[in-house]
DNA sequence: ATCCGGAGGGAAATCGTTTTCTCGGGTGAC
DNA sequence: GTCACCCGAGAAAACGATTTCCCTCCGGAT
């Protein structure tokens, strides 16, 4: 692969030069310059990202770190992300944790030595990985899970008062024994959705039942687990909300084993707008969360911040919106 | 952060001795090791992966480009490039071509800038891109996608003959009209299945009615109006094969607006096997594909292929399977 | 005519590693 | 006792760009 130097030669110049022209940075004589430009053409010249980077102390990659790409909400936010970083000349490194706190670190050790120019980073909880990032000095920003700690750019969605709205929903669709499949106790999302079921009971001056209540991994098989010992026995809830719609999937199948309807025996709402939730009967009625936004914005904010690294922290906090549908109809 | 001259001179040794101590390549006086590893430590020096890469000549990056990671199919064959990687010490970038060559070509270019140590490709069939790959001996694999010319390192699915089994399996389910809703033409899968769909009616001695063709986009809404064009008329068919799982929501929706139930009124069967196919009724029969496989062979078929450039290429087909479910039963 | 300023372009330093080169000292063989 | 060899460790080169520094030349002002 031809260097710089190559190019110069070809087109009678110094390397200086060479680089002057094709990072038009300084002007050089139209005619050194259209030769440069010619040379470069010809020889397929395609500059060496790495030494770029290294001598100009900055790199055009940013590092996404989240807990499933098999999640469509996650993917979803990934294409957000993917899109407002290409748009900026940057490309994006994928790392999946697992939501394992172990993996997230690693995975933060590799951006920290390629240099990334920042992090999107949706934490499973590893207080050291943060403490890793801000040692650093590294730009990162927080998205969908709020992190610990000094301020940092962060968004996020309103998903405490969403869940309270979407159980408050299932109150007035006249559900009496409302249960709750969460996620894992420790992860943002998941806690704050719990503890907005439970504003909404508390606010209805109703039991907050502990027994109907379950935690399972943001996964199908978890919650299909957790569905069964909830609905399998006589004093069953009659309705539950489910903290996501990969685990949505887990409580179907667990209902449909167990000959329960949606809507008609046990009311259903979950997080996340899958796009299979209208192909079902009856559709599911969803908290969708504007995933590809909260992609977007983070990044924009990253970005931004890379560009200042001085500037104060922002959080945004995006909407999310009830969409009823049957399974939430008697 | 620190630099490998400030680790060395904190040990009280040459840099070079401290490279030799952290990459443990050359044997290095214990007392000396044990000062460069604990200078290392306490000040949590971590390698300038570009520096290292510059100068040994290699990176530990590989590019997947694929063409949408909202696609189930490519999120789980992009679960698959990253086990297989990680496993190797490499990292992904991830690359949303958007099944446009253009976008394609310009993931390639990056990629070659950024001197990826190789590529897994599913081609929207951008023969430039290829050409660029191929001219700079960046070491690639094609997956899931065949790609022209020159014998290259190839991971594919029987497609042809599966969907020459999804089709007999139609007939053998009493369906007499059966339609295709195809993917864009050009792209190998979807001449490949459209081509074994032709196949199973050609054996069977049955008409094959190009009226009974539709291409569309693999993305739901077009196949949602491929579908209306279908169905919405006298002489509509009574099967549809269709070209993926992302298709067949659209085709869901075309026929839930028409009032139309699968497997009784229209017999349908989809390739990929998207987890909210066996949560609808009735469920759907599909083509399911190894996607996981499918990356996780590739990019060992890759790396094999880094680390000895000049081995043969390899083609290796993997099998679809054909689950028949409610949606082929009238 | 002299001086100043600016612009254009080459030489060389620089980014942070790894690796080659080199050198001194110790060891084993004859 | 001498020579050859090996081993460990520092000095310096190399990777391929960008950027600083500096020199030269030209035009305009005094």
């Amino acid at each position: 692969m031809p260097k710089i130097s190559d190019v110069a030669s070809r087109a009678g110049v110094s390397p200086a030069t060479a680089s002057r022209v094709l990072n038009g940075k300084s002007t050089v004589a139209p005619e050194l310059a259209e030769r440069v430009q010619a040379a470069a053409a010809e020889m397929q010249y395609r500059p060496n990202g790495l030494a770029r980077s290294l001598r100009r102390r900055e790199t055009t990659v940013i590092a996404l770190i989240i807990g499933d790409v098999e999640n469509p909400f996650f993917t979803s936010l990934a294409r957000g992300v993917e899109d407002a970083a290409h748009a900026d000349g940057y490309s994006v490194i994928l790392c999946n944790s697992d939501e394992d706190p172990v993996k997230e670190r690693r995975y933060v050790d590799v951006a920290l030595q390629e240099r990334a120019a920042g992090v999107v980073l949706s934490s499973a909880g590893s207080t050291e990985s943060i403490g890793m990032l801000r040692d650093q000095r590294i730009p990162f920003v927080a998205v969908d899970r709020p992190v610990e700690g000094a301020a940092t750019d962060t968004v996020v969605v309103d998903t405490r008062s969403a869940a309270a709205a979407a159980t408050l929903h299932l109150l007035e669709q006249g559900y009496q024994r409302i249960g709750c499949i969460a996620g894992p106790a420790g992860i943002a999302t998941a806690d704050d959705r719990l503890a907005g079921y439970r504003d909404a009971l508390r606010a209805a001056n109703r039991r907050i039942p502990a027994r109907l209540v379950r935690h399972a991994e943001f996964k199908a098989a978890g919650a299909k687990a957790a569905a069964r010992q909830l609905l399998d026995r006589r004093e069953r809830p009659d309705a539950l909300l489910v903290a996501n719609c990969v685990m949505a999937r887990g409580v179907l199948e667990a209902m449909a084993e167990l000959g329960l309807r949606s809507g008609r025996d046990v009311g259903l709402a979950a997080f996340d707008d899958d796009p299979w939730t209208t192909l079902i009967t009856p559709p599911m009625t969803v908290i969708a969360q504007p995933a590809h936004d909260l992609g977007l914005i983070a990044t924009r904010l990253l970005l931004s911040r890379i560009a200042d690294p001085a500037r104060a922290a922002t959080t945004s906090t995006l909407h999310a919106t009830l969409i009823p549908r049957g399974s939430t109809e008697r």
